[in-house]
DNA sequence: TAAGATTGTCTCTTACAAGAGACGCATGTA
DNA sequence: TACATGCGTCTCTTGTAAGAGACAATCTTA
C-alpha cells in the first residue's frame, strides 16, 4: 500500500514525467518489492513504481530471465529470485563483520533471552541487518532489512557519532524527528545525544519507538573511531537498572570482539 | 580469470559488437562478481565483462549509489553490497522451501557428520543453494552458489526427472557431459539415469566429480511430481552399503518433510 | 627522469530503448 | 448480452543513454 512512497524515498521525487533510465526503474522495482515484502502483480508493480506498464513488463521479463526475480506461485506475481539470494550470500561471505556479527547476535539473544539486533547505516538510513528474537511472550517484531528513522533509535545515535553537524543534518529529515507517538524531537537535542553517545560508548533510549521497550546499543568499529555497525538489545522498559547495566556490559564485550582496532 | 566466459554463459554469446543495454551490462557485472567471488577493480571489471570503460564507470556508480555494490576496503575495488544481502534475506523469508531446507541441511550434517547440501536448478544449471560442511578431516569444499554441470551430479539426475528428452538436451551441452577426469558420458546413458532416478526416488553417483566421494541425493517436491530441489550428502566413496542405505533413508525422511504433496 | 600503464572524469554523437497506446483475450458483474 | 476491468503482447517514435575517445592525474618500472 502507501502508493509511491518507496519511490519518493529512493528516487528523490522526480517530478518530471520524462523518460527514465531502465536501470533506475529496476532499482525502484527492487526497492519497492523490499518494502512490500510480498509477491506482487506486474500491473500493480507498474503502478507502485510509477512506471509505464509496457516498460515494466519488459524489465520484469529481463529480471526474471536473469533470475533476479521469480514468478511467484499463483502465476502472475513477481518477487525476489534465487540469484539475489546467491549474491546476498556472496556478500556475507566477503564481509567478516556481518558474518561474525550475525553469530554474535544469535548467541546474544539465546544467552539473554532478549531480542538482539545488528544494525548498520544503509544509504543514510538506519537498517536492521540481522535480528534474533528473544524468548519473551510478546516478541518485538522487527524484520531484517527494516529501515527506521535514525532519531528513533539508540543505534542511530551511535552510528552518527563522529560525523559533522552538517552531515547529520543532511541525513535527518524533519519527518524523521517526529516520533511514532507524535512527539517531536529537537534537532539540537538529537545532536547532543549523538555527541554524548560517542563519548560514553553506548546508548540507551526508552520508549522512543514504542512505549513498552527500551533499546540498549553499543558501537562496532571497523577502524579506530569509525562506527561501522551497532549491536543492540530490545528489552522491556521496566528492566531494572542493574540488569540494564549488566546487559550493556555484555554487549560491550561482544561488540569489542567484532571491532577492529576499536 | 577465464575472461568473458561468464558473459558467454549468461548473455548468449553476443558476437555483434554493437551497443548493449545498460541493464544487461549490469546483469553481466553481477554474474561476473559472482564467479570471481572477490572485490575487483573497475578497470578489470570492464575487461571482464567486455564493456567499455566509460560505461562501466557510470553503471558501477549507479549501483554503488543504490547500495547493490560497495567499494571494497582498499578504495578502488567493488563487490556486492549490503542491499543485495537484504534482498537475499527477503527471498529467504518469502520462500518456505529454502528456509526450511536450510535448517534441514544444517541439522542433517550435524546429525551425520557428513557434508550436506540443498540444490536447485538455477537458470538451467545445477546450483548448490546451501551447504553445511561435515566433520570429516578432509572437507569437501563446495561453496554456496557454485554451479556445476548437471551430468556430474546425483542431484542433477533427480532435478531433471519428469522432463521431456528435448528439454533435457537443451539444458545439457556437450561440455557438460565431459567429467572432470576427462571421461565422456553418453547422453543416452545420462537420460536413462534420469528416468531411473525418477522411479526409484533417489540417486547415488560414485566418483563423478572426484574419485574419493560419492553423492547421495533425494528429491524435494513442490507439487506432486514436480522436483523443486534436492537434498544430498557427500560421503567417502568407500562408505559401506548399509551405511549408505541408512543415510538414504534419513535423507528421504527429511526431504519428505520439506515436500508438498510429494 | 622519462616513457608506459592505469585511473577517474568529461564531452559529444547516434543507435536504440523507454514509453504511448492500440489490440485481443480473459474475467467479472449488472 | 453488453460493459467494464485487468492482463500480456506488439508496433512505432523520439528522447537519451551507451559508447568512443580525449584529458589530467597518479602509479609503475626501467
Amino acid at each position: 500500500m502507501q502508493d509511491g512512497n518507496a519511490l519518493a524515498v529512493s528516487a528523490d521525487e522526480k517530478t518530471t514525467a520524462s523518460r527514465e533510465k531502465g536501470l533506475n526503474r529496476v532499482l525502484e522495482i527492487l526497492d519497492f518489492l523490499h518494502t512490500t515484502q510480498r509477491a506482487i502483480g506486474i500491473g500493480d508493480l507498474a503502478k507502485g513504481v510509477n512506471a509505464p506498464r509496457s516498460t515494466t513488463y519488459t524489465l520484469v521479463r529481463s529480471l526474471v530471465d536473469a533470475g533476479l526475480l521469480e514468478m511467484a506461485g499463483d502465476g502472475n506475481r513477481v518477487y525476489f529470485g534465487k540469484k539475489l539470494y546467491l549474491y546476498g550470500m556472496d556478500y556475507v561471505r566477503g564481509n567478516d563483520l556481518l558474518r561474525r556479527g550475525r553469530q554474535e547476535v544469535d548467541h546474544l539473544s539465546r544467552e539473554t533471552g532478549e531480542t538482539s539486533e545488528l544494525c548498520m547505516l544503509q544509504s543514510g538510513r538506519y537498517t536492521i541487518v540481522h535480528s534474533s528474537p528473544g524468548t519473551r511472550p510478546f516478541r518485538i517484531s522487527s524484520a531484517t532489512g527494516l529501515q527506521i528513522p535514525l532519531p528513533w533509535t539508540a543505534s542511530g545515535r551511535l552510528l552518527l557519532a563522529g560525523l559533522e553537524r552538517a552531515e547529520i543534518e543532511a541525513m535527518v529529515s524533519e519527518d524523521d524527528l517526529v516520533l511514532p507517538d507524535g512527539r517531536k524531537l529537537r534537532l539540537d537535542d538529537f545532536i547532543a545525544d549523538i555527541a554524548k553517545a560517542g563519548v560514553t560508548g553506548y546508548c540507551v533510549t526508552s520508549g522512543l519507538v514504542d512505549a513498552y521497550t527500551k533499546c540498549l546499543a553499543v558501537p562496532v568499529f571497523s577502524a579506530p573511531g569509525k562506527v561501522e555497525a551497532t549491536m543492540c538489545l530490545v528489552v522491556p522498559i521496566d528492566t531494572s537498572e542493574e540488569r540494564t547495566g549488566s546487559l550493556i556490559g555484555l554487549l560491550r564485550d561482544r561488540a569489542g570482539r567484532l571491532s577492529i582496532g576499536g
